[in-house]
DNA sequence: AATGAATGAGGCTTCATTCAT
DNA sequence: AATGAATGAAGCCTCATTCAT
């Protein structure tokens, strides 16, 4: 079906390096049509408004990802190694595209609150996998019996995304890849010694 | 000196009031100043423009913050003490203050990259206190010695800031502040057993 | 060419009247937009601002007139010739279109320095023409060797403009070509007796 | 009366520096008031409104001017050495206070057409001298007998205002006052050879 | 006479979306 | 399916003037 509908990714493609280059704010429809090389109606037969375009856009790039993480962390034992897992994998989609990492951490963090209680919704699959991992480590009894799950799995999302907002306005010029470790052993047991 | 312009406070908290009622992009000029009691062009009187009023909202609520917060640690002890004394002091704050909760977790994020390059800026503060409760830590033994100091404040800011984000975005209906204990000890501890 | 974008020269067909009836300050975009039967937005799809409509309103009736004075002028013997034909032209033109003998002589000039130096240089080709015209005549020996041609031209426009602003200025209630003949012999021969 | 209210000239004065530096329409009242070293209010204790001020410089500067004008005329003989002394005063005049000349030549023409129709009111003054130097140099055989006088007049101050305002523009950069004969020159025996 | 804080009307321009072709 | 010309709503800010002190 995608392959039916080529415009409908080229668009969206557009629209990921229109926003990195230009922010949020300066991304007007024609601007991403021209960018398609389509016209700027055209961009309406495959997206309902210009927010379609963006909710499409987190939807195509960070949905499929999930998908995939989904798949993914089956084949790790523990809780450990599968957040190892969702660390490294997160990190190295952004750093493997810079412009996708500058339109999610910065650019589409601008939009309007229904745009982004749209992308929360996206970002449900993740939680739930970071959910999944917590309470299996519960009842295999690697992790700490007694945790609120909720608020371990917001201080392993709000950690990760912190730490790829910070390297994005750094201008990502360390490797954020190679943090990957260092994060995690932070979030399984904290900063205090012993 | 503020009594002295009393009219400064009364916009800033007018358009506290404003942008947590109507969302930042419904938040005009002419809505500010008519729930502040004042002629739209007394707004500029007081404030170079329109970002300006949201800089200076977000410098007079967090920034005094950030300054009695930078007194107060030096009343604790050990890091854990400190660390604890931030997590709640900036639980209360905005639990305190469900508008001010709103626009600062919400709406100011929807600003341009400018405004929040400015608000980035404010934080420094907030961020250096935390390096230096981190620093102090190792010094004396109390955190792991090879810890990641930048990684380290990033997990704590990123812990708090996900944790207050996601208590306004359920509408603030449970208790931010008994959470305190508990992010506290995930960020001590991580969340392994053990 | 014009053909197809009618709009352009109906935009401009509507500043001058829109002016001329509601004077320079009272001509906002919105008021020629009406007149001109379209949009607000149209406006900006044919020029750069409102500005740009002003320029070009002088560029193409004021333009134009200067290159078929070029043309015309040629087929004119002597100098005398030649300068009654650009008097008489142009107080032809400005007595066949009373609107826009309002905006050049007396609203456009209400405009800010920048427009009116581009005005200046859109009638750079006028002054043009009566430099040639006095170059040409001395060396035939019909003006007198020693004139100051920037001078005279300076008296030629000056006399011509003014001529025109107080016709305007007096509701254009005279025959305003008549006077051709009458400047003409003027600017030739003076005031004095003999 | 001038002696007893220092503070109108010293308005009049701060109004030209205002103008001349800044341009007429980024001469705010507050900023010539600063100038004058007196609060906004009191403008308003001297002036109508702000474009009193205006007229009142313009009448001061060029009405005082004008009024000498008549009395020096008187001592002089001829048509021609009449029209001499305007031109030479006019010139020293402008020349002599180059803040002045921007105001009168450049800036002020930027005002609406009330206010120039009231500065015309005062240069009727002017206008009424040439029309009797034309009028006395006809009746004494000096000047030909059929001139129209208005159109001389016209020709003589169209003339004279386009030779300083060319000036002005050209940042005046050379010598006015000397350019005084040769534009007499002009006037009086035109551009024809003998 | 002097101050200066407060007022509030007014307009250019952008850009998401439509629809005739 | 594709085009792109046309639409029109919406808001920040300036500054001449006032008036309580």
């Amino acid at each position: 079906m995608k392959q039916k509908r080529p415009k409908y990714m080229q668009i969206i493609d557009a629209a990921v390096e229109v926003i990195a280059e230009n922010g949020y704010h300066q991304s007007q429809v024609s601007k991403i049509a021209k960018q398609a090389g389509v016209a700027d109606g055209t961009i309406y037969l495959y997206f309902k408004n210009k927010e379609d375009i963006l909710i499409s856009l987190f939807k195509e790039k960070m949905g499929q990802f999930i998908e995939r993480m989904e798949e993914d962390i089956k084949e790790k034992a523990t809780a450990k190694e599968k957040l190892a897992l969702v660390i490294s994998k997160h990190f190295s989609l952004l750093a493997g595209d810079h412009n996708l990492a500058i339109v999610t951490q910065l650019e589409l963090r601008q939009s309007n609150l229904e745009l982004r209680q749209k992308i929360n919704e996206i970002l449900k699959g993740y939680l739930n996998i970071l959910d999944g991992i917590l309470t299996e480590g519960i009842q295999s009894g690697e992790i700490k019996e007694g945790l609120d799950v909720r608020l371990a799995r917001q201080m392993i999302f709000g950690t990760i995304d912190e730490t790829v907002t910070t390297w994005v306005m750094n201008d990502q010029k360390y490797d954020l890849v190679a943090l990957s470790n260092s994060v995690l052993e932070l979030l399984v047991s904290g900063i205090h010694n012993k």
